[in-house]
DNA sequence: GCCTGGCACTCCCGCGTGCCGACTGCCAAC
DNA sequence: GTTGGCAGTCGGCACGCGGGAGTGCCAGGC
């Protein structure tokens, strides 16, 4: 056993077992022993042998017994070195292919509609649990605003954002606002800001042009308020769904783990936290990420995984989709599902948007 | 033991036993014997006699044995006869009130947002799992359209009713569109249409008034389109919350139930159908309505019961509260809740609705 | 005629027991 | 370094047993 870093090197045998012990217990779900190795693998030698690299390769952290005399499972340091070094790339099949491209043909045209979808779509192709996470509306470029007089005292604020419609609001003023001013405003508004991005609209550049104009105070507020609606949620935009699918895994006929999963589901902030650390990274490096057991800094996670790859909209807009499962899921898989279907979610986006 | 109708008639005390039996299977959810019985309510008579009261109540099909030597467990009957004339009606609690009151006050002013957080309302006090139907588009009142110019070949419409933005959609056509002619349809459309209800607005009558100012074919098409889009959705708006509330429950421990329910939270036209009865006399018939068990008509709900309870929206506008539960639930408590919360939530659209 | 205490009977459920099978670790031999 | 053999460990399952809860029935009393 020879130690690089505090890690145990593996040669190439002991490589290929955790390999193998991994694939098998992804699909079997059950401990994986030497007997079992040797028949149904072409190894070479005994299961003896086998038997003492299994338990090197425990000692080096990669195998755990859930109890003496059983078979072994990976680690989480077991499942991380299997997808980073071990595991065959997947790609899609024509099957999968050709389900993701018919799901977006006929895909909605508005953005939490899509994300919907997607989740529905993701789930039902990777059976597990499926995520999905609008890009941040701040990052959506402004297309257009109309203030809609409804009455001397009350009229309609609509603002478009290459999203759509990303905020309605009725105002109310205490005085009377003629018509032909809101008309005016909105003219001023488009011509201006027409393409400039949601966060780099500030407060005081829409009451400059509401002051050039000589428009009162009601109304200024009423556009920075409908601005202010425009960009921000008060939850961000976010989807699940598949939770049923991990019913089928024996790691959730314990009703503690699944109750975990289902208030994670069903608490928006919760979902929003799991995945959003990844999105600072996400702009820069679009790849899938996988993240194993522990790694999710979340107790009731311990034996969870989940693959998240974003997606961009737009100039400066990033999503994220995620698949949250078992630990013992097929990694390979779910990475080429994820990402093909960020890609065509991406490429659905982008004829969606306002231009 | 008298029938009347095809049916045992309940004396004074066979009442009383039937709606002990089901209050305190209800709160414990064990079969509850004679001896149970007599010890904790004062009957007046021995375990004996309420034995053989009970065997009669059995042969008159409102109480069930799970096996023999076990104690009762009320029907599907039993139920009914508890809900329709044995149980004590309640009112909400003070604390529930408030909680009510406090989340309307800060409530979203979107439709489709209301709905969610009045489900997460609603399965919070209640326990249970909670759906929210919306009222059906159609109902809705037209408020105002506008066709926005943003090319020569590109316009987006936009198609507020009097429940916000219904519609929102970008059109290319083949050849020029004058911006003048968009604002002549939009402004056209507005004077004749508004406050309509968006079912009596027929496609004809929308070319006619595009016909009167020569407005061309690919625009009276986009309009028709608009229109149509605003007034059906691909799916009922429909939400449901709290089915993490349902693994607290005994049954279902029972892994198929479990996903049974799961199957149908997560599929909004099963979800839909499960209320969708209710609709029709819904509008003429504004109390809460309770459907236990098998009338349900759904092999996978045979344990559940399902409480709903209408509300209004505008002019001709219906939606739905809906409970589901085990059928061992206090009905008493969540017709208080449900109706509480849909009188809530009628106010509170009708501050919203835009007139 | 209704009510009651007593009694035999039934059935579920939890517990302890013992056995089987799967797997390991170790060792001596190759 | 590899191998076969062997003892040891542990989970899981079937089995049987007894306790407990509850019933139905019956004879006797009010």
């Amino acid at each position: 056993m020879r130690l690089v870093n505090d890690k145990l090197e593996l040669d190439k045998r002991k490589a290929f077992i955790l390999q193998t012990v991994v694939y098998e217990y992804i699909n079997t779900a059950e401990p994986v022993g030497s007997v079992t190795l040797t028949q149904k693998y072409n190894l070479g030698v005994s299961s003896a042998t086998i038997r003492n690299e299994m338990a090197e390769l425990e000692a080096g952290g990669y195998l755990v017994q859930p109890h003496t005399s059983s078979g072994r499972i990976p680690s989480d340091a077991g499942y991380r070195t299997y997808v980073d070094r071990l595991m065959q790339p997947e790609t899609l099949t024509k099957d999968d292919t050709r389900r993701i491209r018919d799901q977006f043909r006929e895909a909605s045209r508005e953005l939490s509609e899509v994300i919907e979808q997607t989740t529905r779509l993701l789930s039902g192709l990777s059976g597990n649990l499926a995520i999905a996470l609008a890009p941040s509306r701040d990052t959506h470029a402004f297309k257009y605003v109309q203030l809609i007089w409804l009455s001397p005292r009350t009229a309609l604020a609509v603002v478009v954002t290459s999203a759509g419609v990303a905020s309605q609001r009725v105002f109310e003023w205490p005085h009377d606002v003629a018509a032909d001013d809101l008309t005016r405003l909105s003219n001023a508004l488009n011509s201006k800001l027409s393409g400039r991005i949601m966060e780099d609209v500030t407060p005081s550049e829409l009451d400059d042009i509401a002051n050039e104009l000589a428009i009162g105070a009601g109304v200024r507020e009423a556009v920075r308020t409908a601005f202010a609606t425009a960009r921000q949620h008060d939850e961000p935009e976010i989807a699940a769904a598949g939770a049923q699918n991990l019913l089928d895994q024996p790691e959730f006929h314990d009703l503690r783990k699944l109750r975990a999963i289902l208030r994670i589901v069903e608490e928006q902030r919760t979902l929003y936290d799991l995945i959003a650390d990844e999105l600072n990274d996400g702009a820069g490096n679009p790849s899938p990420h996988v993240r194993i057991g522990h790694e999710l800094r979340a107790e009731e996670l311990a034996e969870c995984s989940v693959v998240t790859v974003p997606y961009r909209f737009g100039d400066r807009g990033v999503g994220m989709l995620a698949i949250l499962g078992p630990r013992r899921m097929p990694y390979g898989r779910l990475i080429a599902l994820a990402s093909g279907t960020a890609r065509s979610l991406d490429e659905h986006l982008n004829d969606v948007e306002i231009r």
